[in-house]
DNA sequence: AACATTGGGTTTTTT
DNA sequence: ACCCAATGTT
């Protein structure tokens, strides 16, 4: 261990000596924070400290597992496997599996993940009556987690003065009742949400302190990762756990501080030193991971935020290349350029894919790389956007396991009570969740009661609805009795859903069919790992999924591929070669964020997370062009690149004369047309855009009625169209090869553009849009 | 009840 | 381009 522990800088060599008290350690990027986290950890056990006595919470599971793993080869697997290391969520959401009857949950309560939750929203803004336009149910959701995130209740939000002035002003003022009766659906469903993990701890602390006071005994160590992006509630429990010892760890750096829009505060870090006042500030300033380049033109564009600690990064690396701007015509172009790049990279400089990561802004971008690098054959794995465990195929599988696991989730029921087709319609629906949420009651034991009242449906219904019924009971009878995989297999086919996919003709459906099965060889991977005399039981493996993440189930053929992701899923990680792309004004920075100062550095922050991500090389592009809702828009580069100093940048890769990263942004006819005022109405390019709509209409749409004829007619069907097929002059090519649904039409005039609508049994539409086409009418 | 069609709205970032 | 709700059709 000592062995080790002198291969550490003197910074990081305090930090892991100094077990006992409260410790802050300021990491900038590439400091090695893991490193001094996992010795730290490390050092602890080897002093002889229980494993079970140390609680860690990381960022990701995954950096968990990592830093187990390593802790367990420093000092012995054996000393370090009863760890209780994970993320806030997973730790806390295990700690509720025990505790859950003090709250009135069931301990096999289900979690809500935000696709649940604003299904249960929508309904709710449905049932009051309210304006589905004023009241979106992903703002409301934002406001509520934001409540909860502050511990606010439902009850004290109705009696909270600045939250229902705040509501007024937005014009919702509306929420508080929204937010109760979600709280009462998710307590009669017996399921919580993310932000409930984290509240309904803090009100057991509150409410019974005999169990704060059994936890405050089992943690006598804590540490806690990427502080800086903590909100109030994870703050609060860690406080009220660290009371007692004070023997608390926090690592965080300020400037990697990006997830304000889910209520953390970087105040936490500030905050630290009145918590705890004999702390010790430890501050790791020398960067390992990045060339000086990299390092120093990190450090000019953070240099632009006024709000930081101040500290100074540097490198004592290679000074390294200069960063590579990359300039495209449309973002087409971008996909082709960067994936050339990759390729050159592996094949002429001899890299690996694993080597090389591609970070972008939002999710929507992945697709253009995933093509551009689809097309020459090099592989590649897309992290976030829509997940395994999000597919609807994958969801309708687990509401089955989630219902048999507990009854109460109408979630879970109103999601399966009619897939495969049973009969069973949307107004019987209806009218077994109107009942039961005047009953206060589930729909289930709306459903268990049907045999004595009277709901309002007719006697074919309720056959249908008993016989769904008797089918969860009898999965429900083998659940402590079976093993997960056999359940698991049993409920895929004996529900039909295995037979609906494979008979189902849709294109897609063949790849449905693979994920369900997928998902059973993970089932039967899952159950592996336990020992015979104790097989793994399906709520196992659903608690052991609920918060997974992808990155979490990353698979051994998943190893040697280029990484795509958001720069938010790659904190923390890094790459020998970064590109960061689609770094234009309003993409990065964000439209959204344009408005508030503290938003714009939010921005930057995450801009300094994306450069630090590498080690060698890094690559900036930027497209001139973009698709945005299906039509062109003109970008201009991001601000973020004037703030790198010049000496760090090879430009050769720009070709456009006019140098416009030395104007300013902001004053352009563009940014003009486009701002919109955060409430009221709509800017002036969209009135713009409504009449241009409305003109259009007057002319009707334009209909082919069979491939040679244009009529001026409300679009109906056109029999078969086919790549290559000529209309009026245009031409039908594939637009798109991703869901090999969308055939194009395009050519002359240039402005003529057509959808064509593909269903199961051909082509059964083609729709031709853009009013210039009247004209050839 | 199920399926097809049509039009309107929508895009940050995530546990 | 995609999702959804409302409406129309079988």
């Amino acid at each position: 261990m000592q062995d080790f522990i002198n291969q550490l800088n003197d910074a990081q060599r305090a930090a892991v000596e100094s077990t006992e008290g409260a410790a802050l350690v300021i990491a900038g990027a590439g400091s090695g924070k893991t490193r001094v986290l996992t010795f730290r950890i490390a050092n602890l056990l080897s002093k002889g400290i229980p494993a079970y006595k140390v609680l860690a919470l990381t960022f990701t599971n995954k950096a968990a597992r990592e830093m187990k793993t390593r802790i367990g080869t420093l000092i012995g697997a054996e000393k370090s496997n009863a760890l209780w290391m994970g993320t806030f969520h997973s730790v806390f959401a295990k700690i509720l599996r025990y505790e859950a009857e003090h709250l009135g949950y069931p301990n096999s309560f289900t979690i809500y993940d935000a696709e649940d939750t604003k299904s249960i929203i929508k309904a709710i803004i449905k049932e009051l009556k309210l304006d589905d336009k004023t009241y979106k149910p992903s703002a409301v959701y934002g406001r509520i987690s934001k409540a909860k995130n502050n511990l606010v209740t439902a009850d004290a939000y109705e009696k909270n003065t600045n939250a229902r002035i705040a509501d007024e002003k937005a014009r919702v003022p509306e929420i508080y009742k929204i937010y109760k009766i979600y709280t009462a659906r998710c307590r009669q469903s017996g399921a919580m949400d993310f932000d409930d993990l984290l509240l309904n701890i803090n009100l057991m602390f509150r409410d019974f302190p005999e169990i704060l006071a059994k936890y405050q005994k089992r943690f006598d160590y804590i540490l806690v990762d990427e502080y800086q992006d903590t909100n109030l509630s994870q703050y609060l429990i860690v406080k009220k756990l660290a009371e007692n010892h004070g023997n608390i760890c926090v690592v965080g750096d300020d400037a990697q501080s990006i997830y304000s829009f889910r209520g953390a505060k970087i105040e936490n870090i500030l905050n630290f030193k009145k918590d705890y006042k004999d702390f010790k500030l430890f501050k790791l300033e020398q960067n390992y991971r990045s060339t000086q380049t990299i390092v120093n033109a990190a450090n000019s564009v953070i240099g632009n935020n006024k709000n930081q600690i101040p500290k100074d990064v540097f490198s004592e690396n290679e000074s390294g290349s200069k960063i590579q701007l990359i300039e495209s015509l449309n973002d087409n172009e971008e996909g082709f350029l960067v994936a050339a790049k990759i390729f050159d990279s592996v094949y002429n400089q001899h890299t690996d894919y694993l080597n090389h990561a591609i970070l972008y802004r939002t999710n929507a971008q992945s697709r253009i790389f995933e093509e551009a690098l689809r097309k020459r054959n090099m592989p590649y794995k897309i992290y976030g956007g829509t997940s395994f465990y999000q597919r609807k195929e994958i969801k309708d599988v687990l509401a089955y396991f989630k219902l048999v696991i507990n009854k109460k989730d109408n979630e879970a029921l109103k999601r399966i009570i009619n897939y495969p087709k049973r009969g069973i319609g949307q107004t019987t629906v209806d009218k077994l969740e109107e009942f039961g949420a005047r009953a206060e009651k589930s729909m289930w034991e709306v459903i268990q009661d049907l045999a004595f009242t009277d709901v309002g449906l007719n006697g074919r219904a309720v056959n249908q609805v008993f016989g769904f019924a008797n089918q969860i009971d009898t999965f429900t009878s083998k659940l402590q009795i079976v093993d997960a995989y056999t359940l698991a297999h049993e409920i895929a086919s004996t529900s039909g859903i295995l037979q609906d996919l494979y008979q189902d003709k849709a294109p897609e459906a063949l790849q449905r069919h693979e994920n369900v099965q997928e998902l059973l060889n993970g089932i039967k991977e899952f159950c592996a790992q336990f020992p015979e005399e104790s097989p793994a039981t399906l709520d196992q493996f659903i608690e052991s999924i609920a918060l997974l993440t992808d990155q979490d189930t990353e698979g051994e053929q998943d190893k040697n591929k280029i990484t795509l992701m958001t720069i938010h899923s790659a904190k923390g990680l890094e790459f020998k070669h970064v590109y960061i792309v689609g770094v234009e004004e309003k993409l990065f920075p964000s439209e959204m964020s344009s408005f508030a100062p503290q938003d714009l550095e939010e921005e930057r922050r995450l801009f300094y997370v994306a450069v630090t991500r590498a080690e060698k090389s890094l690559t900036i592009s930027y497209a001139r062009q973009r698709y945005k809702w299906g039509s062109p828009m003109d970008c201009v580069p991001s601000r973020f690149i004037r703030e790198i100093e010049d000496k760090y940048l090879d430009k050769s890769g720009v070709r456009s004369e006019t140098d416009d990263y030395n104007q300013d942004p902001d004053i352009n006819f563009e940014s003009l047309m486009s701002t919109r005022p955060k409430f009221g109405n709509n800017s002036f390019a969209d009135r713009l855009k409504k009449r241009d709509k409305s003109e259009f209409q007057q002319h009707g749409s334009v209909k082919i009625n069979n491939p040679n004829i244009i009529e001026n007619q409300p679009p109906t069907s056109v029999p078969t169209a086919q790549a290559g097929d000529l209309y009026i002059g245009a031409k039908v090519h594939h637009e798109r090869f991703g869901h090999g649904e969308i055939l194009m039409l395009e050519g002359n005039p240039p402005d003529t553009k057509a959808t064509v609508k593909f269903n199961s049994a051909g082509i059964k539409q083609l729709l031709l849009k853009f009013a210039k086409l009247k004209i050839i009418a």
